[in-house]
DNA sequence: CGGGCTGTTGACTC
DNA sequence: AGAGTCAACAGCCC
């Protein structure tokens, strides 16, 4: 489940060690994850030049001399670079470069993998969509982005055209640093509240990434994150103690997603 | 060995 | 427009 922090973390990695490699040939084991058929997808990227990597949200911007490279791990996998001698039984695509190295992308199912031609970014309609980063967020732009609408605040985090890079995992902490329940209206948060919501995704996110991402996520070079549980407040923590108060932590269903909560620190009403 | 759960996203319906 | 449900089918836990 990579989130914001992993996929980030993924993109300076990525940057620092791809560029300026040429890339000479591609493999690929389930062609559904494309937008275009696979030997388009093929012609359009062999021999091209990798220029720079960027993220907005959950997806990779990989640029190239040939057009762009739009990465989403979708529920989980790993990015890898490695070299033939030691590749990983799963991969649904691979990217040989011109110096023995390889780029070994796995995910369990839902991912993608799309090309789209350079200057033809806005007709990508799946990032096209995406809100600003998480990250980028201020109190007063999350303000006024809730001001006037309706729904759940746990429905507004997660939905990416609102706000890119918040998942299922890191929301628990989020709001329970908010103090907010999941299932509020977003039409009855005070402004302080707000302030404070945004305060949370910054802090939430920014320390997974100072420590690696998460501990059940990959890095480039296959090491595990170093956010680990005990950086963890009350997500997947059902019965433990709240760390504020003390009440057992509970598990709800809101929606499709569970939810962690202290229903002391996060009342409802 | 089997059932339940999790994670992301789009499509679909009401 | 929002809420609910489903589908894509890997891997872990009990």
């Amino acid at each position: 489940m990579p989130e914001l922090p992993e996929i980030t973390l993924r993109a300076s990695e990525m940057k620092r060690r791809l560029v300026g490699k040429t890339i000479v040939g591609i493999k690929i084991s389930q062609s559904k994850s494309l937008n275009v058929p696979k030997k388009t997808f093929i012609k359009a990227l062999s021999d091209a030049k990798l220029l720079n990597v960027t993220n907005r949200g959950k997806w990779l911007f990989v640029e190239t001399s040939k057009g762009w490279l739009l990465l989403n791990l979708g529920m989980g996998g790993e990015i890898l670079l490695v070299t033939h001698e030691r590749l990983p039984e799963k991969w649904r695509l691979i990217f040989d470069f011109d110096d023995d190295s390889c780029l070994v992308v796995n995910f369990w199912w839902t991912g993608y993998a799309h090309y789209v031609p350079s200057g033809k970014l806005n007709s990508h309609a799946m990032t096209g969509k995406l809100g600003p980063n998480a990250l980028d967020l201020t109190a007063k732009d999350l303000r006024a982005m809730i001001k006037g609408q309706r729904g759940r605040i746990k429905s507004f985090l997660l939905n990416q055209s609102k706000i890119a890079g918040i998942g299922n995992a890191y929301i628990h902490d989020i709001l329970f640093m908010s103090r907010i329940h999941p299932l509020r209206e977003v039409n009855t948060l005070t402004d302080a509240e707000i302030k404070g919501l945004a305060q949370a995704i910054n802090d939430g996110l920014k320390l997974s990434i100072d420590k690696g991402g998460a501990f059940y996520e990959l890095t480039l070079y296959g090491k595990k994150g170093g956010f680990t549980m005990d950086d963890i407040l009350i997500g997947y923590k059902k019965g433990k103690p709240c760390p504020v108060c003390g009440r057992a932590i509970e598990k709800i269903k809101t929606g499709s997603t569970s939810s962690f909560i202290c229903s002391n620190c996060q009342p409802l009403a």
